[in-house]
DNA sequence: CATGAATGAGACTTCATTCAT
DNA sequence: TATGAATGAAGTCTCATTCAT
């Protein structure tokens, strides 16, 4: 089944190991936070033995960490990339940036990471330091990059990075928050249409920003879709 | 006999006992989370005994549910009234909600409280349709009538309603859900000020919602405060 | 409304309290079993407070020695006077005997003492001694006292007394027993036909008593009631 | 590579566990009752900790549930065989079948479970209809077959089912329910010689069952043993 | 006498972790 | 390497009993 070169079924499933359990530890911590997951259904979804989920990782601790180291560093390099390379309307950049993390980030199974630190994080203390130098300032620089790009090619009013940044940025966490926790509910409140949300923030975003003589120009998010 | 003395010590615990458990519950809940929350931590801060708490409380579940009525089905109730009663630009409405929601919520213990919905609700499905009847409904209820207004009285862009909610609230909720998490840990990163986030919020959000035409009005948080 | 050399009604509830606990213990104990009644259901029932119930019983297994007390004793001298008394067949008298302890005893609350006994007497050593000196004993004296009048008279075979008094008593025992226990459930077996299987029982128990040239003679039960 | 060996200690201490927890369960729930028998206390009779026991039993009920279909149900299954294939009279079947029950359950730990169901089956309503289900119905049936099939054969009289089947075993659930409460306790008064109670019982039940003509064949428990 | 708020030992059950096999 | 039986600390909730009022 398998050239001759590679290993054995049984060597093969050794080194999947690690990857396996961290895969199950990411859906059930997602799931269910970190307290709350045993570490015998790790094992059970990764299919294996409560045993051998000790023999990769030490505690359920260390194995927690993996999952967000693993899981959270790779994303934000690939951003950094789209903004050093893009040419093009400032706005545009905006879009393909919050539009490009709903859809790899936040709409996947790694967006219920944030749902886990904030819940979390606070009875986990080496967890913070870690995840405030791994994520937070990355990601932020990466924002703030790109409206200071935009301020500088005279496209944005002169705002403020930080808090702008952030009303950026939460409307599009708290819809990942949402979507595992409450959303995941079968509560029959109003459900949210990401889609529909993502737009109408990057409208309302730009309709924000953008200086007032320059404000019909390029809104990518608008051609697609009409709010409803 | 007692009459209008005042009551006996014995009485006047008595009394005080439900607040003082509600407080010790909130405040541990916002600090521990629910589920890694003792109840017999509970007492103890209050200063009595385990079994004392289940005197005012049946369950824990129920100390939880108390604890979200007394701090935040109130309040809603009480926007709800503003609301009715406003007489001026629902510029100035909407302004004054999300700076008074900070104040009275956000920025308080209370505002812990949605770090603990996010996080535990998908372990315990009763709260969910308790939390979602009793706050998320009423409160987008509170909010989307003031966009209604703005939008019929020619103030506001004819947004659409629930995107546009989501937008107004995410990031206040946001903001409050990290004060409670990361934000409460003693890390070196960038910590978020509060008051300047809000008022750049505000702007963007009145910015982006205003017709073109009247721009230019009633803009309530930005007489006081620059954007830093 | 009494007579005015009668106390108080004040006075007059201080005195009968005790008896309003005892009736309130019984019932409990009965329905629940010793452990599982809780002293402040028995002082509710009563319509007293927790603490007065400790006023008048210095703890919950005093109380429930001073129901076993109060209950029993006066129930084996009445039927002791009945034996001595009559003046018939045996097999009448004994007849008269069994059917008069279910209506007396086994069909009304007190029957649920044996059920207490049974259940309960080996937690609480004790007990066990005053039960078969104050109970066990004088029954069977009085059930072996008409058998031994039976055989002298040559109404009833000559059988030993000891496990004939035993197959004698333990079927109505047993009902009393199946009252407040199985009986109590709402199950969907069959029911026991109390009145039925007293008949049942004595006509057999005769059937089998008496010697085999006189066994037409005398059978009380059977004229009331064909076997269904 | 354990082959035909002997299984290693450990795992013949697993395999043997169930067993060993169940005979610890009966003998505790007969000594104190089903509530008063605390968990802890049944796996350290065992040999166990508090834990193990939960590895094999999910809670205290199914534990007790289990008690009663290793030491009951089955045997009741087995006594149905016996009356199926029985091939004699069925005056010998009765005896057989009584005498058996004494020799095999009555007369063993397992003669203790009838004395907690009279005790606790009231707070346990789950705990009545599984009993009732499991025990009373299926043992009523096999008593009611024997008669039937002796009244078919005009071996007994033509005698009310319910109520016989109910005289004919409630002595012997006594005798059981004495020994495990009243006689269990070192008390003076007169200990109940079980053997020639059962023969005295067996007795008097053929004496008052068997048809007038052939009364004087087939009494089994009549040869070995006098009336003391 | 009477009350009922308060206590705290103790019950059942869970689960991270260890270790003999 | 892999297993899974075993452990025991810890968590929620109950209830007999006390005692200030």
């Amino acid at each position: 089944m398998r050239a001759a070169l590679a290993p054995t079924s049984r060597h093969r499933r050794k080194e999947a190991r690690p990857q396996e359990l961290l895969q199950a530890a990411l859906e059930l911590f997602v799931e269910k936070g970190y307290s709350a997951t045993r570490s015998e259904e790790v094992a059970a979804r990764a299919g294996v033995s409560k045993g051998t989920l000790y023999l990769y990782f030490p505690s359920k601790q260390e194995l927690f960490k993996a999952v967000v180291r693993t899981r959270l560093s790779s994303l934000i390099a690939e951003g950094q990339q789209w903004v050093d390379r893009f040419d093009g309307p400032s706005a545009a950049l905006l879009s393909v940036l919050l539009q490009g993390w709903w859809q790899r980030v936040g709409s996947t199974a790694a967006g219920g990471i944030f749902k886990i630190i904030i819940a979390e994080v606070r009875n986990f203390p080496e967890l913070a330091q870690f995840y405030n130098d791994e994520v937070v300032v990355p990601a932020q620089r990466l924002i703030a990059a790109t409206l200071r790009r935009g301020i500088a090619r005279g496209e944005f009013r002169d705002v403020p990075l930080a808090p702008t940044t952030h009303t950026l940025i939460a409307p599009l966490l708290f819809l990942a928050l949402h979507k595992h926790s409450i959303g995941a509910c079968a509560v029959s409140g109003p459900s949210l249409d990401a889609e529909a949300l993502i737009d109408t923030h990057i409208d309302l975003m730009l309709h924000g920003l953008q200086a007032a003589a320059r404000r019909p120009a390029a809104r990518p998010g608008q051609q697609r879709r009409a709010h409803a």
